[in-house]
DNA sequence: CTTGACTCTGTACATATGTACAGAGTTTAT
DNA sequence: ATAAACTCTGTACATATGTACAGAGTCAAG
């Protein structure tokens, strides 16, 4: 920061509005470990920078992307200890086979409830259903 | 029940053996209503029959195609009722449509998590990944 | 200087689906 | 009759991701 020494510094509730998350939110990921400490008035008021605008709007990005915070705190380790690029690498290629994984999870059961409709479309009465067979016993 | 007044009789535990669920989750079922109070001997110890048996395996067969515990509420009570097939064609076609959209979803941030990747490999260091620029401001 | 808006901490609540006790009473087998 | 195994109720804990207070203190505007 050569020539501007003074940054800009937010409340809580300014660095929601430019965010777009609550300010709960916001003390929620602090306590969760995702954002910096902010700096405190005497008062005890936070004091965001530009800087934690960043941090937010990375965590929006990974989120969309379906990570967990979790894993979003694991993402922020490797950046901090400068890890090697294959094991990021590693990391973000396990989300991908999990996504994969849950989509054909999530496949199948789609076609067993069409199965069960279908078989259940054929019968005269919602109770011949077999899925609802086990409840005649 | 005809000829054979006299069910066999089953303590909790008995129960969780045969349906392969914990006797825990039996006491769940029961307080949150998917499946018929059992009765109860003296000493206050449930006593369940075949009937419970049945219950439960189409619990588990209901979860395993993906319905939530509060729809498969729902579908017993589409049951109790005598809903018309059409309601319960309804409820279940749009079962298949929220996991179509979830699929989509799913396959939609799954490449974004793969452009990102494919991004990050085209750079020498993880910082110079684009997904970490928000945190260089 | 007062009022309204904002912030602080700490805790509880929310959803979904159970799991894990603690402390007391019961049943079964020896 | 005694010990082991089982069951009872009620409550708290677990995960994930926040949301919603309550009660007290602070800041900005008029």
């Amino acid at each position: 920061m050569p020539y501007n020494l003074k940054m800009k510094k937010f409340t809580i509730g300014q660095l929601a509005k430019e965010t777009g998350v609550t300010a709960e939110t916001i003390r929620f990921y602090e306590k969760y470990g995702l954002i910096a400490k902010p700096g405190r008035r005497k008062s005890g008021y936070r004091e965001f920078t530009q800087k934690h605008i960043g941090q937010i709007a990375f965590i929006k990005q990974a989120k969309a992307m379906g990570f967990t915070l979790k894993e979003i705190l694991a993402l922020l380790a490797f950046v901090e200890k400068k890890h090697t690029k294959t094991k990021i690498h590693k990391f973000v290629e396990n989300k991908i086979l999990d996504s994969e994984a849950r989509i054909s999870e999530l496949k199948k059961t789609k076609q067993s409830i069409q199965l069960m409709l279908k078989k259940c479309l054929a019968r005269e009465s919602i109770n011949d259903c077999p899925i609802f067979l086990p409840l005649k016993l």
